[in-house]
DNA sequence: ATGGCAATGAGACATTGA
């Protein structure tokens, strides 16, 4: 099975660039974050017609996550879950659902906009939530796969120019600390399981030709539990579309299961 | 220190993102 997490930066915008990469990738299952439409505007039934089932969790105007499923793919949604259990949120970040025997979690983390502010107080404490639950969930779903923007860069080598960056939003100590929080449930990065291209990242700025300079950082990411990380054979960023015409600012990471 | 870019809602420009 494979797997893959994109923050699409608005689906009505990029359902089409989702559409052409399902197809190019062979994704078993796509998760996306940043949908920014209500549920009403979701585009299941296009998708349906290409093969695909989807379970999603959205909102106007921001946020907004998904799971993709391709046909043939056994699902139970009997446990679906939507936001972190027991963390009130009016904003919609989580969806988890069961894959193929897997338990796939789809997770736009908050941005956080800079230390110290209310929005990066939010960020640590839905972190904190987020870790509480998953305990729990690992113990009911030892195959779990955490996928999705993680707004964290969680090491220096992870970051274009780690100097500039230094103690600012998506490195910080608090948000590192809070990434490997979770790899202390047991959970795996499975991009770093593997050998990969020096400077290897997963968004680039819109302005001053980031992509261009490869001026990015690697923010999202694909944890695995270790029954999973054990089954993972590749994992890599694919920057194929952010080539493409008014693409996301992020690409897709792809894990293959199997 | 600020802007650069893109998307949204609204119907100009403020807000958010990362």
């Amino acid at each position: 099975m494979k797997i893959a997490t994109w923050n699409v930066n608005s689906l009505k915008v990029r359902q089409q660039h989702v559409i052409d990469w399902l197809e190019l990738s062979h994704v078993d299952v796509l998760c996306l974050q940043e949908l920014k439409m209500p549920d009403e505007k979701f585009p299941r039934a296009e998708l349906a017609e290409k093969g695909y089932r989807s379970w999603f969790a959205g909102q106007k105007t921001y946020n907004g996550v998904a799971i993709i499923v391709r046909d043939g793919i056994e699902v139970d949604e009997t446990q679906i879950v939507r936001n972190i259990p027991g963390f009130a949120d009016e904003q919609q970040r989580l969806i988890a659902l069961t894959v193929g025997g897997a338990r796939i979690v789809s997770a736009y983390f908050p941005n956080g906009q800079a230390p110290g502010t209310e929005k990066f107080a939010y960020k640590l404490r839905w972190l904190d939530a987020l870790a509480q639950w998953l305990k729990d969930e690992l113990h009911v779903h030892p195959k779990l796969a955490l996928l999705g923007d993680y707004n964290i860069a969680p090491e220096d080598r992870d970051v274009h120019d780690p100097k500039a960056w230094e103690g600012q939003n998506l490195v910080s100590p608090e948000e590192r600390a809070a990434f490997f929080k979770l790899v202390e449930l047991g959970l795996v990065d499975a991009f770093r399981q593997f050998e990969q291209p020096e400077k290897t990242f997963t968004w680039w700025d819109y302005r001053m030709l980031a992509f261009r300079r490869n001026a990015g950082l690697r923010i999202d990411h694909i944890l695995l539990s270790p029954e999973l990380a054990q089954a993972c054979t590749l994992c890599e960023v694919d920057k194929t579309p952010r080539k493409w015409e008014q693409p996301s600012d992020h690409a897709p990471v792809i894990a293959q299961l199997g």
